[in-house]
DNA sequence: AGACTGACGGTCT
DNA sequence: GAGACCGCCAGTC
């Protein structure tokens, strides 16, 4: 699996409603420190099949990116569409919307160590 | 092989 | 709160 591999891993399990930093992201996928690697993996593939826009970086703010025809507006708007509320500075309340992942379900999405469920109750 | 390019985060003014 | 710096990796030419 490679590094982008993991990182689309992380970003499908970000359930509808919900919002994850770059760093979050880069997190789980074992790359803590590397939330560029997130955002620039993202760039490449802005594929359909990921739920690119329920990614923000750390200031809650949506990313823009030039080439996307509205990329933030667009954006905005399927946050919006799914619930998500925007402050009056444009800003997303983190503390609200922020997603919780269950570090073992996202392991075990990632085929990694089923090192948190070998004890499985 | 070397240089360039990109959706960021954390820390310090 | 906002702006300036630095660190950091993968893909393309």
């Amino acid at each position: 699996m490679s590094t982008y591999d993991a990182i689309y891993t992380v970003v499908r399990q970000i359930p509808y409603g919900q919002v994850a930093t770059y760093g979050q992201v880069a997190e789980l996928a074992n790359l803590y420190g590397q939330a560029r690697l997130v955002g620039y993996a993202l760039f490449r593939v802005q594929s359909t099949d990921i739920p690119w826009h329920r990614v923000i970086n750390a200031k809650g703010e949506i990313s823009y990116s030039s080439f996307r025809d509205g990329g933030d507006d667009l954006q905005r708007s399927l946050l919006e569409e799914e619930g998500i509320r925007f402050s009056s500075t444009g800003r997303i309340d983190l503390n609200e919307h922020r997603w919780r992942p269950d570090p073992c379900a996202v392991l075990t999405s990632l085929q990694a160590e089923d090192s948190c469920s070998t004890q499985t109750p």
